[in-house]
DNA sequence: CCGCCCGTATGATTAGAATCATACGGAAGG
DNA sequence: CCTTCCGTATGATTCTAATCATACGGGCGG
């Protein structure tokens, strides 16, 4: 009876794996091992996650919605730390011993919890595991600092086209999500990527279709 | 003879570390073995570390300088992903084949080169090295998570406080660097940090003593 | 010792994005 | 089927930070 339950209860892991992966490769390295110790954890807006200065007892990994790290200064004004909508988030906690910050639920959403010491167990004895969390790490690095300088970009049009140029393949980009959550990303309003898609469009910068974006050639040197 | 020269360039190269190490903490973890590969590397300004599409056969970290990793789109704009001036970048060449970018020394720069094979078998025996990689990779993410939250504030003075809350300890922050450079990190012009800091003190928002910057309590609550 | 360069600092002007407002259409839900 | 909500889209206005200009002082090299 107990072996039927089990069973059953690896299938549905297993097809639960297979859609989480597809979302986020990095999972795809997870051992079997800590697979099974993996817990979902349903949440509703507003919900808190951890404390600053609570014990860490759990790495989590957001499958949707979003989930907000904070801090508070002495005069109550919240800061953002980080926006996480998919994804692992506060890796660095994994070598704490208490949190740095407060974790809200923005929205409602679904997130993987993983016991500290079973990930933790498992980067140290899972090799392959361990590259693919170097990894994850180090990709996380590449696209952040190019995020940055693109932040740091003072007009729309530019943030546009280092996008196009740093995330796409060859200066063409098929958009994952809305045009408002690019806007974020770009660090824009909405209202100010439309209207510079519409101008770069006018000026034969840049081509769409659908969510197909693409720099177009302008200068064609005589070669 | 040999092993005198040997002793003395040991000797040397311990100077070397210990002063290395005290700008870069990450570099104490670095076996010993994996030193005695370590070149140091000159560049003039202009000159050129690696381009697009060439194999990779070693990791840097910038000793000082400034490295900029660019990519150039199809009409020639060259755009920079990623700006060094200390420590380790390109860190996702580890696990890659071929340079996805271009490497030019902004300025006259000093880097430490590390033969690929040699870094990739440290991580791989030494434990110790390993995890401080780790670390160092987890922490970088990290802060980049941070600086793309406040790059995306608006206002120069939310800048200014987002990162006083989350560089600084209990909002307050030593400045290691010149204003110009933090204005450069703040995605601000540096006159328009000038103004801002000035206004903040003027508001009595925040305290600046020397490179001393502290955020003030305004709103006692009656406690 | 003098001149140059760079960081600091402030004023005036301007460009450009945020903000506010309004509208449309499609999807989801009652 | 109708209502509601959200993403898309565009116009008008406001506001802030970039830009250009100028000035000052300290450090460094000639």
């Amino acid at each position: 009876m107990i072996r039927i339950i089990r069973k059953a209860l690896c299938w549905y892991l297993y097809m639960d794996w297979q859609a989480l992966i597809s979302g986020q490769p990095t999972l795809a390295h997870v051992p079997e091992s800590l697979r099974q110790r993996a817990e979902p954890w349903d949440l509703e807006a507003g919900e808190q996650l951890f404390r600053i200065g609570g014990s860490i007892h759990a790495v989590f990994t957001v499958i949707n919605g979003e989930v907000r790290l904070t801090r508070r200064d002495r005069n109550g004004t919240e800061v953002v730390l980080q926006r996480s909508r998919g994804g692992f988030f506060a890796e660095a906690s994994l070598n704490s011993k208490a949190y740095h910050c407060d974790a809200v639920a923005a929205e409602k959403s679904t997130l993987l919890r993983f016991p500290l010491q079973a990930f933790r167990l498992a980067l140290a004895e899972d090799a392959g595991f361990r590259d693919a969390w170097m990894t994850h790490l180090a990709r996380e690095v590449r696209k952040l600092r190019a995020q940055c300088e693109r932040l740091s970009l003072h007009s729309a049009a530019e943030r546009v086209l280092h996008y196009l140029e740093s995330e796409g393949s060859d200066g063409s980009v098929a958009l994952t999500q809305t045009r408002k959550a690019w806007a974020a990303e770009l660090g824009l309003s909405h209202e100010a990527l439309y209207r510079t898609l519409k101008k770069l469009q006018e000026d034969a910068v840049i081509q769409i279709d659908g969510n197909e974006v693409t720099v177009r050639d302008r200068f064609r040197p005589n070669c």
